[in-house]
DNA sequence: CATGAATGAGATTTCATTCAT
DNA sequence: TATGAATGAAATCTCATTCAT
């Protein structure tokens, strides 16, 4: 036995001790690392180094690496479905609300490719995970809902063809983006043309709205 | 010059003496398991054990891991450019040319998982795979080549719109099949509808043909 | 502030928590082992279980075996330098410390055959290794440094044959006593005599001191 | 069965069905493998690469990778000691006779650097393959035979010192040179000069015959 | 005498997770 | 709540040697 004098530190550390703020910390870099290197390349050692945590603390909090990749799943699906409700799009008038749904769909893609990269390797997974989620299921019931709304009125004014499956459209409207977005890196290589340049990507915006609107006429 | 008699083998062993039969085997068993796993997610053991083959053959063959992942993914690239060509399209009236490739890519996409699984894998990791390849940007040439003749002829003879960007439209035609079969397991989970239904594939190729013909005419 | 009791255990046991040890086994076993079966012929493996350490540990502090290998050069290296810089051969007159530099370096050459051995593995590499070192050069400049001080002093009291250069001495010095203990092996089957008794030993060493000094007299 | 027509090359491949050239070609090629490499780091791939004959051959003359690692070093020893009988130093003056000794050793280190690698390789190894040859102890006594005479003489002569050991004043030879050519790679880099350089070469041979004679002078 | 595809044993390296403090 | 050293299992890759032709 032997006594000794410990200095405890003055100010805690930027991740220490504070419940929230490490989890939070820990799901921003996992989300950064499933990213960029999927869920089997996503290093557990790198998401704690990146997120200044504790690597011990991933497992407090996240069980293991793929209660931290649900978790990771569920946040960033959460974030667009919650943005979408945002919109509005049932206070407009039909054509208008379906062009502002349509931009925002190009747009939240442009600006988050962590969506795109994280649904691309879940389905690589064949959906395994989300499979596993209570809560996503009853996240997409209010998108539904302001499609159908919107392609109802303009059926009912004359101004959108009739009889248009919602689910169907939403589907068309998220893969022209969608595709483009996932797989510029390969278009950009196979076709010689940097698809991710400022201008492509407005040409490309344009043409999105064009093709779904030309469709949805009568 | 000299006769000799040759004993042929009535059936060659999995295993035998034929480096072709060797190097198809593995190339076969690795693009099976890369589709399945993915890049880092595939086990080079699960490969030489699927393709019948010892595993010291891989790396004779491909170099390493990476290399036999090349190698696949330059395979399953040229096999629909391949296929592309063979349909003559340009040999067809514009509009019947055109309705010939929207649904032949529809259909290979739902015949060709492996290509869609892989095309993911190579986007996750931002093409950088693909862009070490020198094969692959001639591949492309004849698929644009053949849209470009089908839009300007159907543009002087007024069936299609003015002044289409093929590749646009391309990765248009593509997007529109590829996000939903790439994504078919995260959108049946999330809409709670089994898109990988016969009729629901039959209603998707449906679609598809008449999203893109809406948007072409004039 | 805090006052503390710590326990603290009777003997740290070899593969305990405790980083610095940890290290230092490794390095010990690496040295050990690098010297005996050369940079290939060292197996990793064999490090782990010399040094009772967890073969994850060594890739954990040192990177995988090149860093491994670099470190122990790096350590083997300045052990030597420091202990010349410890003779304080300045602080006696120059044919005194010169012979005591000379003494000195074939004793060394004799108790540490790990920097024999060292040295022609990483000469058989071309200094590969050596040359990413950082720290390497400086720990060069007392050596020439002291030598320089005595062959100056030597040479004003006219002891010493003037103009040496310092660095073809120590070569020199060096030289006679290496080559004699790293080719023991080869000269001993050659000419059938051993070498590594301890009377051969001995009289190399009087020829060392009779050969340099003879060749310094004016 | 099957009857099938095979053409038979015309002329024969270059190292094809010569059995002393196929031998030579792999002795040589083995040669400056183990001397780029050493002994476990040469790869027997390689050395079937580099002499253009099939691997087969090196275990149909050689028996196995170590087998053909002696006979490269049987033949790297005898070249050297022959070349030193071709000397005929004891026709000369025992002070010229010394000198042509010295310059030659010298002067043979810096053209067969494979002698050089291939002598550090076996020292490291404990000498264990050279211990198992039968010709090597006879290859020797010629040169200590011609030192002893020209030592005797000179003593006689009264241009050398008396009692000098034969044997140990050419372990003095040949260390002045091997340990500086041997170690030009890390002294190069500790002392940051290139000792390989023509002038610095030239330089070491001067040094090295002064060094020499200033020991044998009485 | 000659070929080069094939093999099995074993090497290095990676990684999620647990443990002692 | 927090730390980061330590671990075991399994992955990728290497290599001398043999085998069928």
């Amino acid at each position: 036995m032997e006594v000794r004098i410990v200095k405890r530190p003055a100010r805690k550390p930027a991740s220490g001790r504070d419940p929230a703020r490490t989890r939070a910390a820990i799901l921003a870099a996992a989300t950064a690392e499933f990213t960029a290197k999927g869920l089997k390349g996503a290093r557990v050692d790198a998401i704690a180094r990146r997120s200044g945590a504790n690597k011990r603390m991933i497992y407090h909090y996240f069980g293991d690496k793929q209660g931290l990749y649900l978790a990771v799943l569920e946040t960033t699906y959460a974030a667009i479905r919650t943005a979408e409700i945002g919109l509005h799009v049932t206070d407009r008038d039909p054509v208008d609300g379906m062009r502002v749904l349509i931009e925002f769909t190009w747009s939240y893609f442009i600006a988050h490719p962590e969506f795109l990269s994280l649904l691309a390797t879940e389905n690589l997974n064949r959906a395994a995970y989300l499979k596993k989620s209570r809560r996503i299921r009853d996240l997409h019931s209010p998108l539904v809902g302001m499609i159908s709304t919107l392609l109802e009125r303009g059926a009912a004014s004359g101004v959108f063809r009739k009889r248009v499956d919602p689910v169907q459209l939403y589907i068309t409207i998220a893969a022209l983006g969608f595709f483009y977005m996932s797989n510029r890196h390969t278009l950009s290589t196979i076709f010689g043309r940097d698809f991710n340049a400022r201008d492509e990507l407005d040409r490309r915006g344009t043409h999105i709205v064009d093709v779904v609107l030309a469709y949805l006429r009568p």
